[in-house]
DNA sequence: ATGAAAGCGCTAACAT
DNA sequence: ATGTTAGCGCTTTCAT
């Protein structure tokens, strides 16, 4: 039934070698004569090279595995897109999967891509295994981690600046004439983006001589109804408040949801500043100021260096952590009303 | 460097075959003395069978292959989310790639998947690839089609109704006193879920003894200025339009926003209909109705589907194909002011 | 209850 | 310029 290389040589009256040979490109030392015929074989039996049996013997797959944590958030898709291009573009499969930030099932993945002698990993960490992350760096196995850091472990990554991506948020709030800035932030647990954001939502008001209040810092779950409870709870209350960065995209439908509800305006009432551009951000009611990150770039990049890592597993290679920087993307939601008739 | 089972053998001081055994579970015939000691042994080395060689030898790589066209849209990944889902729960590895809507590069994956051995393929089809599906369905190689129909050929497959959605949206509209409505759509170009919305439409509209006007069919590209001039112009001219159904997610945000520049307001000048829920979709101004259809489903059991193929290849199990039913989430953008007030 | 040995389909060192 | 041969790491039949 199948077809194997073994069959083509019978065929075309030559050796395997010399099948596998042309079958890999090494025709220096062929007759022309022999190419033609052992191609023209191929050719006519359909012939398709067993890739098992090929890394079996090779120790080269060609599959580079992806742990994502989350599927659903656009952003990620944007990533996954970038990946797969790149995997593509230079000759790898991706094999992907989801942990969905469970630590125990990311670690069934990682396992279960190791058997399947993937050549490479990259991964979102759901932060439940460092010791693996660590073992993969000290073995110089290809390894890249994106978006979120590993405390204390020094391993390959592309990561956002999120410390950045904060302070021009709030930063364009303060160029604006903006002061009360709240920021809408999920519990950081560690997740370095969160971290990171809340931050450099600290730092750009320091920056400013201005101080932090702590009650304009709202940490809240994913909960919709209890995050528009937060909303109106604060907006309601005799705190004044001019603006709100949210610091995701989902929260930030919330937030919008809560401030419509209030019978309130944005900008003129409340500017609003969201975290990632999404399709749907320049659609809203009023248009949303984003920051945008490059996920798809991030993705290629996280691809790019395992790939290197892959063709140059000899050479040891000292870990590299890539930085990628967000821009704001400003539109109605966080102009006051005065800057939108200039 | 590397672990393999005469190691294990060696250490446990028994047979390859012995290890082999009880790695698989083929207890039966083992001491329990035996067993223990090789577990344990495995346990200590750390020793991780290389499924390639497995693979080789067994002909079962436990690896799914998933082609899709699109990975930005959200609704595919809903899908991928339930393909993945299934194959985890189901032991089996997942190969992703994207066509880009490009045949010769669906055809490029395609091959790909079938050096790697992969032992099923998932497929959302660019249509341009007939050949190779009829071949596998012949061959009897587990393959699935999901949303895309393929023409004229007796494939596995699981769908979404289309004309059922079409047909409930517009009846939707009928039901609340509406009756010029103007349905908004991507040049069908034999893509079946286009054509199943047009044709639903069009009977929702017979099955209520209304006309089909032609005029009302507006058939675009992805362009966004484009769409809204068509928009536009649409409201704009003599011909009266009391509701829009807006058959793409995107495209949808494109009208709103037309609909919007115009000054107009939905759902009181015109009302609005969209295809494919999505998580900003009741965030929008004013929220808006959709067409649900049940992505994470359509993946899942597809997955179900291809797995069931593979775990059948003996038998000649005939093609079939599932159908999935969407339904309408209603909210304020599809009812007219005198419903909103009831 | 366990072991020996052949072989899955390919590559590559060595031989000619 | 091409062929021979020995594995890659595993499974499985056939022995014992």
């Amino acid at each position: 039934m199948k077809i194997t290389i073994a069959d083509v040589a019978r065929k075309a009256g030559v050796s395997k070698s010399t099948v596998s040979r042309i079958l890999n490109g090494n025709y220096e030392q062929n007759t022309q004569r022999t190419i033609d015929k052992v191609l023209k074989v191929i050719e006519e039996m359909d012939f398709q090279p067993n890739a098992l049996a090929k890394g079996l013997k090779s120790n080269k797959t060609n599959i580079i595995g992806i742990v994502l944590s989350n599927l659903k958030n656009p952003f990620w898709a944007s990533v996954l897109e970038g990946v797969e291009d790149e995997c593509r573009s230079s000759g790898f499969n991706l094999m992907i999967c989801n942990s969905n930030e469970n630590p125990r099932v990311e670690r069934d993945h990682i396992k279960s891509f190791q058997l399947k002698q993937v050549e490479g990993i990259i991964i979102n960490t759901t932060l439940g295994n460092e010791d693996i992350y660590k073992d993969f760096t000290e073995k110089n196995f290809p390894f890249v981690t994106i978006n979120r850091k590993i405390p204390n472990t020094e391993v390959n990554g592309v990561f956002m600046d999120n410390i950045e991506g904060a302070k021009i948020a709030v930063q364009h709030f303060i160029d604006n004439g903006l002061r009360e800035i709240a920021i809408f932030i999920y519990p950081t647990e560690g997740v370095s983006p969160r971290e990171e954001r809340l931050e450099g939502y600290r730092q750009a008001l320091q920056d400013n001589s201005l101080v932090v209040k702590e009650e304009l810092i709202k940490i809240v779950g994913e909960n919709k109804e209890i995050v528009k409870k937060e909303v109106k709870n604060l907006l309601n209350s005799h705190q004044k408040v001019e603006a709100i960065f949210s610091t995701n995209n989902i929260l930030t439908l919330y937030v919008m949801e809560a401030i419509r509800e209030l019978g309130l305006k944005v900008p003129q009432d409340i500017a609003l500043i969201g975290y990632d551009e999404t399709v749907w951000s320049m659609h809203l009611n009023p248009p949303l100021t984003t920051v945008y990150q490059p996920a798809y770039k991030m993705g290629e990049l996280a691809a790019k260096k395992v790939i290197e890592l892959i063709n140059n597993k000899e050479q040891k290679i000292p870990t590299e952590q890539i930085s990628l920087l967000p821009n704001l993307i400003v539109r109605q939601s966080s102009i006051q009303r005065s800057q939108l008739n200039e």
